[in-house]
DNA sequence: CTTGACATCCAAAACGTTTTGGTATATAAT
DNA sequence: ATTATATACCAAAACGTTTTGGATGTCAAG
């Protein structure tokens, strides 16, 4: 069952190894009536090059890495679909593969799968997403000159290429939507702390409130996971509060969608008795009920991007831009009030 | 920046290549001395062993290949996310890497990403998921003889390991507790034809009705493609019906919850005037409003288990059992009428 | 003093490619 | 008749491992 190799062509042919190799190539070097021939004989015993083989003469892998930050077992958050998605589809589309890995993040294990893929030389290049405070991922690439793309800005000091969603702006828009529609006492659903994406988003939040005299009060602000479950928990805790808020801004889709699940657990309308508003504009937004008020990410274009920046970055050619910062849109559906 | 070799380090400590080889795999006719010499200067230098030159030589590549079924960018099925999650732990427990792609599911460009695995001696196996009526993949592979695992059965001849949950009796399961509520009118809504699990379900719904003396009756069946989305419409079409199904059966959670959602646009109270189930039992079920009863299926523990005899499989050993079938646990919450 | 037995090491082959640096032959220019 | 110029081919090295089949030296037993 071995496989069919050069060599089989060769001896087959009555050729060299070289010239098969070069014929299959497409060098010059060798006349038109050969290659045909090789080609032919190629085609009939099914020969395929050896991936293996090639990159070790070609010192190259062809291969990027992904590694999955999934906090426990039950990890389901469709952000991760989509961006895998897109750049599963990107990467191959080039030709390359995808090498993909699932770690809790900031742990050990996420440290030693990084080392595996770098030192192993198993991928020429790494994306990394989900960026954090202080990442250490980020300290560990940038430091040896290893080749990554982040979805996400950092706060360390090291310069690399990234694609973001200017967070920022997108809370400032929902909560200027809030306030417009004459919410005064507003409440966030954030994420553990540590998550760049997350600064981002609170800075907005607290930016809008600022501009119009506003302030977040201290048991407004709640801390869930970005699951179902945590925004669940997160607006128990709201509601249960002597003054509950009258509009709930959460720091994801998911969390939102739990949020919405408790409130109207407790017999409240959301979208009439409380306002509650996502980010992300995953696919679940548009269909749940009510619909979701969120801030759109095209999380499967930047999948896209990200993968082929890095693609063209191994490849040697220099990014036409470094730093890529998308602008958010504002989704309004009936969550936070209007329906 | 070239990282450091077997030949840098024989050179570096007076040695040959295949004595440092040796004593860094632990052979017992290198000296003890000699191997302490050789582990503290592989640890100075930093010597990581290349995985490539390794594969060549092994003619293994520890790696196994998932390629996912997703049809569009939107592709954000939990199930797909939980397997991954699975799938990527246990092969991550046995040291074996993870080749991922993600394709169209009976498209030539999944034909092609099979083959290149398998021809570019990408991997050493494969797992394939979400079985199809005559499955082209299950019948490539088996022809070959290439190692994989499958979850989910098939109907084509072809013997060959796999992990399948008992969908038929999942289905039952639902069906008798609906008709135990009372409810007479039952509707299904499926999923586009030619998955085997949806035929597995389906025959389940109709044993338990024809049990009870009911059918099918043929308005009440419903093509949905698996999605909230395709849910939500499917949900319509049914309640546009002059005479509208008491309970539905939705072949999923994520249909089951685009269903609740058009019921609820609609001024239904889901529990209520109506009853909903789905099947898989995903995060978001537990905490949708209402929450959803439905058939669990313990997806992460299957993910780890098809990926453990895969690598059981490429590694020589043989299986305790080729053939699993689980049994699934029907999950009674609010949306099928109790609470 | 030979003969094993053992301990320790190593040169070379092998895995399947691609690339380097040729050689041999034929044809065209001087 | 020599020199240049293509054209068509190939042997060998290289990529970094692991494995095969010794080689060398030491020491104890005969």
């Amino acid at each position: 069952m071995g496989a069919v190799t050069l060599k089989d062509l060769a001896a087959k042919l009555g050729l060299s190894i070289t010239t098969v190799s070069r014929a299959l190539a497409g060098y010059s070097d060798v006349a038109e009536a050969t290659r045909q021939r090789v080609l032919q004989a190629a085609e009939e015993m099914g020969y395929v090059p050896d991936a293996t083989a090639r990159r070790l003469q070609k010192g190259r892998t062809d291969t990027i890495g992904f590694i999955i930050p999934t906090h426990g077992p039950r990890f389901s958050d469709p952000f991760f679909s989509e961006l895998l998605s897109g750049i599963g589809n990107e990467a191959a589309r080039h030709n390359f593969d995808l090498l993909v890995s699932t770690r809790p993040p900031d742990t050990p294990e996420e440290d030693a799968a990084y080392r595996r893929m770098v030192e192993g030389r198993l991928v020429d290049g790494l994306l990394v997403v989900r960026t954090r405070v202080g990442d250490r991922r980020i300290g560990y690439l940038s430091q040896i000159g290893f080749p990554f793309v982040a979805f996400g800005r950092c706060d360390l000091e090291a310069d690399f290429p990234y694609v973001d969603e200017d967070g920022k702006l997108g809370l400032e828009l929902v909560t200027e939507h809030l306030i417009a529609l004459g919410h005064q006492r507003l409440a966030f659903i954030s994420a553990p702390d540590g998550l760049m994406f997350c600064h981002a988003r609170r800075a907005g939040l607290h930016a809008a409130l600022e501009r119009n005299g506003l302030a977040l009060r201290r048991e407004y602000f709640v801390v869930g996971d970005l699951t179902q479950q945590g925004g669940f928990r997160a607006m128990n805790q709201l509601l249960d509060l002597s003054s509950p808020p009258t509009a709930v801004v959460a720091c994801n889709d998911l969390s939102a969608l739990g949020a919405i699940s408790a409130a109207q657990k407790r017999g409240l309308v959301v979208g009439r008795d409380i306002a509650i508003t996502g980010f992300d504009d995953i696919p679940l937004a548009e269909h749940s009920h009510p619909s979701l008020t969120t801030v759109r990410q095209p999380i499967y274009d930047i999948g896209c991007q990200i993968c082929e920046m890095l693609i063209r970055l191994v490849q040697g050619e220099d990014l036409a831009e470094r730093h890529i910062l998308l602008r958010p849109e504002l989704i309004i559906r009936e969550s936070s009030g209007v329906g």
